[in-house]
DNA sequence: CCGTATCCGTAAGGATACTG
DNA sequence: CAGTATCCTTACGGATACGG
């Protein structure tokens, strides 16, 4: 299932190694945010519908990584809390600046792809 | 190619809508510490060997998105010259962070516990 | 409620050859 | 040098069904 192919030696890189795939920003984005949460509510609240499937195994990866940590409260009906580890906090924070560009020029990203290509040199509409 | 599915509600989505998949961020970081590149020097720049095809593909896609632009000097040879436009300079500052993050705890993500990481020259410094 | 286990389609991405 | 054009393989990720 993971195969961390080779060793990094780029710290981009590296983090990419651990937040790559379509999901892991976004959980850790929640977790981050929201703190503490369980199996259900994760699922609920991470944006764009993500799988049970999915889910699960981003998480595996994650806590195998040391960012996410899994409490497992082993009772009937069962109940498992994630959140995240204190390299997990510092990842989150590392993010930030990230989600700040993304709100900052959503529309136009929302926008980018159906405009036509040329744009004049230099300007940048926003 | 690029089928932007739907709009973005959530900044760190959007973000990730346009430097998703496995060489974008790389591509920008380059360009972003290593300022204008010509086609043939940002592949060999980027970080775990790219191909053509998806250097152009990616490059394309940025394009559209408003981070790079593209200077062609109509000549023969051919050269063409890739640099970040100012939306793609924030944006690459955006992601200084992260790179920060892996670059700290780099041997934690190597495997942890092992022998300490040489760092090769001509990488990413930091 | 919190997962596992399969099946399966798509597309991301690599390899190679070719062009102006 | 800077791309195009194909072919091909993998794995990402969705859908569904089932289990403790």
């Amino acid at each position: 299932m993971r195969k961390r192919k080779r060793t990094y030696s780029c710290g981009l890189e590296a983090s990419l190694a651990v937040t790559g795939g379509r999901w892991k920003f976004l959980i850790l984005w929640v977790l981050s945010n929201q703190g503490t949460k369980r199996f259900g509510e994760l699922r609920r609240a991470v944006v764009g519908g993500i799988s049970e499937k999915m889910l699960i195994q981003e998480l595996k990866e994650l806590e195998l990584d040391g960012i996410v940590e899994r409490k497992d409260f082993k009772r009937v009906p069962p109940r498992v809390e994630y959140s995240l580890t204190p390299l997990g906090i510092e990842l989150g924070e590392a993010t930030a600046s990230l989600c700040e560009w993304g709100t900052k020029h959503i529309d136009r990203i929302n926008g980018a792809s159906q405009k036509s290509v040329s744009v004049e040199p230099g300007v940048f509409p926003q």
